[in-house]
DNA sequence: ATAATAACTGACTGGTCAGTCACGTGTCAA
DNA sequence: TTGACACGTGACTGACCAGTCAGTTATTAT
């Protein structure tokens, strides 16, 4: 990431962060970046890939920073505080960017925005079903979506008061006083409100891609080049011809994958494919 | 509120939920209800002003029903039960407005839309205050903070289930089921986290209680018992009747208060009374 | 020194939108 | 029937803004 960008990713998401996505003006970012205008679709593609750019950047940190809590040597309860020590620096740091921008669709969500905090999501979720197994043991499982459930809504309501407040609580001591509430929730749970369905299909933002999208996708970037002894071309082509096969061959497909590393045009369909062949 | 005002900001309402409050336009609206854009403007200043009625439509209905619970006759865990229920209930039903414009200052918000804001936050404070020590007794009073807090970000984890799932869920049960976990995390507590000072500078919202309130409380408590030979009955009297002298003699009101200890009637208004006197 | 290329600029364009206003239209009393 | 008044309309205006592009400046290669 060049360094006009990060700049650029630094004064906006303030910017964001002050006065909303819509209310911010790209003149207004490109005036507190002490640039011009153009310079700055000389670095984004438009004013909603930067708030793309800015919730990867940040997510993306985020995403790295829990998932090295699984892999560290501690205890259980070490890594437990961990976790939320974790999120509530990291969400407190850009805390009104990703409330603002991440919670509710005030500003222009698409497809791979949604893809990104699903995976956010997800990741934190994944974290922390593990650290409450690992700390609690096997008999919790049932538990796991209610005690999910308030676990966010504890973390949350405390950082509203981080937010506020800018630093005036120590997120290590935080993070404990709230494992010990979570020792007695844990200590007086019956029986269980939520199942596990009922929280994974919150946000009902699962997007799955289609092979008749995706294939769609590819005509029409065909068609946009025309040129059809263009490299990017024939691996398009390529790709679709195989995606039509019911038992297609994924290395096919990765491999005409990487001649389109370097083609603009085709990120898009690329991502979608990333995620179609995870799916 | 005229029938024309009111399509507006059901639609209206709606609308913003769906798109985000800068996503609209007054057009949209408009043609939403059926009627011109000149129109709109005989029943609205301004697009903003809008925002305002809908916001105070809701939070007027909100707090109406939180201020009925104090009054309600029932068990303090009956009176508990029904503060999550009449939450979920119209949070849900407005959540995608309410949400929307809460979390993020993605919309104009003018003094007075704070204003409301904070009068909402203050109501829902103390009706939480007051629930929580009639059940849980005086003893809790250094942990109402971090209790508020916590019950606070439950709901709100709870809030965002319901609003996705739509109606999935029995508010009755998951009242019982928070209250059920509030009973553990009280009786696990020992250290507080949170001082008084810090949740209440948040978002800058202070919760005085003016004298009016106090003498509006303490005069809607005397309708209730009608009987003016009754010794609370006196006893409010004799202290609305102070409070009304600007210089009004302490002592006569804690003297009076005494005679209110077992009433249960009183017990909203003494806590009043002695935050106030503290003030 | 010069040419070639990359980086940058800001005036301009096309479009959107909040709010206005001159002009109906329906109603009701005289 | 008339005229006065409330209610309603939608074309219009001025402001704003995302994105473009012809032109300028800085950098590097020769």
């Amino acid at each position: 990431m060049s360094d006009k960008k990060m700049l650029i990713i630094e004064k906006a998401s303030e910017l964001f962060a002050k006065n909303g996505f819509g209310a911010t003006s790209v003149q207004e970012i490109t005036d507190a970046c002490g640039i011009s205008k153009g310079s700055f679709y000389l670095s984004f593609k438009s004013k909603e890939s930067l708030l793309f750019s800015i919730f990867e950047y940040f997510s993306t940190k985020l995403i790295d920073r829990l998932g090295d809590i699984l892999h560290m040597e501690a205890t259980a309860r070490n890594r437990f505080e961990q976790f939320f020590v974790i999120q509530f620096e990291e969400i407190a740091r850009h805390s009104d960017f990703i409330l603002m921008h991440m919670r509710e669709q005030a500003s222009p969500i698409n497809e791979e925005m949604l893809g990104l905090l699903n995976k956010l999501r997800g990741k934190a979720y994944e974290a922390m079903e593990n650290l409450l197994l690992d700390l609690y043991g096997e008999s919790i499982q049932i538990h796991l979506p209610d005690l999910i459930v308030m676990l966010n809504g504890i973390i949350h309501g405390y950082v509203e008061i981080i937010v506020f407040n800018k630093k005036m609580l120590n997120y290590t001591d935080l993070a404990n006083y709230i494992i010990e509430r979570t020792d007695s929730i844990i200590n007086g749970l019956t029986e269980p409100l939520l199942k596990k369905e009922q929280l994974l299909s919150t946000g009902g933002i699962t997007f799955s891609i289609t092979l008749e999208e995706l294939v769609k996708d590819i005509e029409m970037i065909k068609q946009q080049i025309q040129d059809t002894e263009d490299e990017v071309f024939i691996s398009l082509d390529v790709i679709g011809q195989e995606l039509l096969n019911p038992n297609f061959r994924k290395p096919v497909i990765s491999g005409m994958m990487s001649n389109l590393k370097n083609s603009e045009l085709s990120e898009g369909v690329v991502r979608k494919l990333v995620r179609f062949l995870n799916q």
